[in-house]
RNA sequence: GCCCUGGUAGCUCAGCUGGAUAGAGCAACCGCCUUCUAAGCGGUAGGUCAUGCGUUCGAAUCGCAUCCAGGGUACCA
């Protein structure tokens, strides 16, 4: 990385200026905090260096600073000056040439960093209740977590993604016994969901999703449902053993339409994680033992609680209630338990900012156990809004609401994808579906597509026949397929390729050939930083850049139709691009068109 | 009340481990298609960075207070 490289040079100098006494009582820390940035006004340099923080240590103006540290740095190609506190550098064509070079010979490859030290990471996101379809919400969850997945593999960490499945409790009961009202009514009975609160209306699910799931159960278990029916003919008060078979069925169905819809909206997880399983295991009970053991439970008002707030919490928390059953978090803590002896070193969590109040109980948990919470990451994601003709739809849980699955059929994974991912995963998102839909300039999804399309189909032209229209004949292609294919494909990438990129031809064009390059080369700087900050929505962010880059460059550089050796260099450049673009999609579970 | 986010251009948002003249996209206005994809490019205009005080050589960025918006504050999951 050619920041590296500046960065190395000048710890360098200004090593030697303390050493030769022309500076002083700089401590070595700060020299190591020293920033490479881009600076924002590009008149300055291609890169520079504030060192205005040392003006405190050795009581010097910075500017006298900049000038005794510039005088020691010794790169080739290069050209440093001193403006106020700031050194700046106008790097040469060398090392913009090696960053074609490295991006072709590297490949899909290119951008990838050791950074994460194959740490082992545990991802979970989404993890939604078995009990409906996914809503909009769990898209942004979806996106985002498959995305930082993929973005931190990219960036060095092993990642195991996992999703919770909220399988026990009292909302699978719920779920079975609306299915049984579905099934009913499927089979022309009376029954009908309660309307009021005193009649337990909370407590089932009416969305219309049932209906379906309620038509496949008949299928094959008709006979055994009327005969149920004549037993229990009261819609409402069905018996056990039908509820359970209900909740079973619905269960497995619903789960079974939630991964379908993951598979299509390219999110892969390493693992479903039941929470049904934890409690036959016994694992939660051993949880809870374990907590006791350590003296972490205490019994107050019939119940059992873990004293949280001696590990921050600001309350302790019913563990196990009155009636002796498990709470919630008695499960989650086990589930989290049980990653931790699975050998993560890291765990990561994706949650709703309606869960916010539950990370300390979740950190606290971790100690009591014996943890460092550290361990423990959890990302607290803003909410989604829905914007319809203009308009906010507030989504109902369990009324008519607008599915993912809807959302993505009318929108289109790779919009969906790009538009929950686009906003830091701390402001609340707008989800506009007209504009998500528009295929205009409205829409960056498009925009970053079209300049992917449009590196392809140069290539594709540079490679084809042609027709020319005044002598009507055939020509050759502007350069031959194997030739290009050698050019492109071949280990080592022949830095003479682009000689002839520098010589002097108008400056737009160089201008803009500059900034599209150091473009390209900042991907790995990008790649550092975004998984860093655990932030794919930097990813989102510098694509559209790189592709408003490239546009600028297509509309001052002629590729094709120009002298060969300048073709050639405009190829790589191109071919550059598009691996760049593809790989940054990639990132994001976004597909890179060819053509368009 | 307490806790978590956010408040930056007409709109949606970057920038926030303090540093050069506060950026982008869209919308508005003016231009550019007989040559590689106009789903594109160039240009103009648009700001008291919610408010006040403080820290600092220097604050959109850090601290405190206030005001707005969203969310949370269960022996639900």
């Amino acid at each position: 990385m050619i920041k590296d490289i500046i960065s190395k040079n000048l710890t360098e100098a200004v090593n030697l200026a303390l050493k030769n006494n022309e500076l002083a009582n700089i401590p070595d820390d700060e020299i190591q905090k020293l920033a490479i940035e881009i600076p924002k006004n590009t008149e300055f340099g291609d890169y520079a260096v504030n060192i205005s923080g040392f003006a405190k240590f050795t009581k010097m103006p910075p500017i006298k600073i900049a000038q005794i540290i510039s005088k020691y740095i010794k790169m080739d190609d290069a050209q440093i000056n001193v403006v106020a506190g700031f050194i700046n550098f106008k790097l040469g064509s060398n090392y913009l040439n090696n960053t074609i070079k490295k991006i072709l010979e590297q490949k899909n490859d290119y951008g990838k960093i050791t950074f994460g030290n194959h740490e082992k990471v545990n991802l979970e996101y989404i993890s939604a209740n078995p009990t409906g379809p996914f809503h909009i919400g769990h898209g942004r969850w979806a996106a985002m977590g498959s995305s930082l997945a993929n973005l931190m593999e990219f960036a060095g960490y092993d990642i195991h993604q996992e999703f919770y499945i909220n399988d026990a409790g009292n909302q699978i009961n719920n779920l079975g016994k609306s299915l049984w009202i579905r099934v009913l009514q499927e089979l022309g009975k009376k029954a009908d969901f309660p309307k009021t609160e005193e009649e337990g209306a909370k407590n089932y699910y009416p969305g219309e999703y049932l209906i379906e799931t309620a038509k496949k159960y008949l299928e094959n278990n008709k006979e055994q449902a009327e005969k149920s029916y004549k037993l229990f003919p009261d819609a409402l008060n069905p018996s056990d053993e039908i509820i359970n078979e209900m909740s079973v069925f619905a269960k497995k169905e619903m789960l079974k339409k939630q991964k379908q819809l993951l598979d299509n909206f390219r999110v892969k997880f390493d693992c479903f994680y039941s929470e049904t399983s934890l409690h036959e295991s016994g694992e939660v009970e051993k949880t809870f033992n374990f907590l006791k053991e350590r003296g972490e439970i205490y019994e107050k008002d019939d119940a059992q609680w873990f004293a949280s707030s001696k590990y921050g919490d600001d309350q302790d928390r019913v563990i196990k209630k009155s009636d002796g059953s498990n709470t919630y978090l008695t499960a989650d803590i086990a589930y989290h338990h049980d990653k931790i002896k699975r050998g993560f070193d890291r765990l990561i969590n994706i949650w709703g900012a309606d869960h916010h109040g539950y990370v300390p109980r979740m950190k606290a948990a971790l100690a009591a156990l014996g943890h460092n919470p550290d361990r423990l990451e959890v990302l607290l994601g803003q909410l989604v809004n829905i914007i319809i003709d203009g308009e906010q739809v507030r989504m109902g849980k369990r009324k008519k609401m607008l599915t993912l699955e809807e959302l993505i059929e009318d929108v289109g994974v790779d919009a969906t994808r790009f538009w929950m991912i686009i906003r830091s995963i701390d402001t609340t998102l707008d989800f506009d579906v007209n504009l998500a839909k528009s295929c205009s300039d409205e829409n960056p999804v498009y925009y970053v597509q079209y300049a992917h399309a449009r590196a392809c189909s140069i290539l594709r032209n540079a490679t084809s026949e042609r027709f020319d229209q005044e002598t009507k004949k055939e020509l050759a292609p502007f350069i031959e397929s194997e030739k290009f294919n050698s050019l492109i494909n071949s280990e080592k990438f022949d830095l003479n390729n682009l000689s002839s990129l520098w010589k002097k031809s108008d400056e737009n064009a160089s201008k803009a050939t500059k900034t599209l390059i150091l473009k390209l080369e900042s991907f790995e700087d990008l790649i550092l930083n975004s998984a860093k900050n655990r932030a794919p929505y930097m990813i989102a962010r510098y694509v559209q850049e790189l592709a408003s880059d490239f546009h600028h460059f297509y509309a001052y550089s002629r590729v094709l139709n120009v002298e060969d050796n300048l073709m050639i260099a405009r190829l790589s450049i191109v071919q550059a691009v598009k691996q760049v673009i593809s790989n940054a999609l990639n990132i994001l579970g976004v597909s890179s068109p060819e053509f368009m």
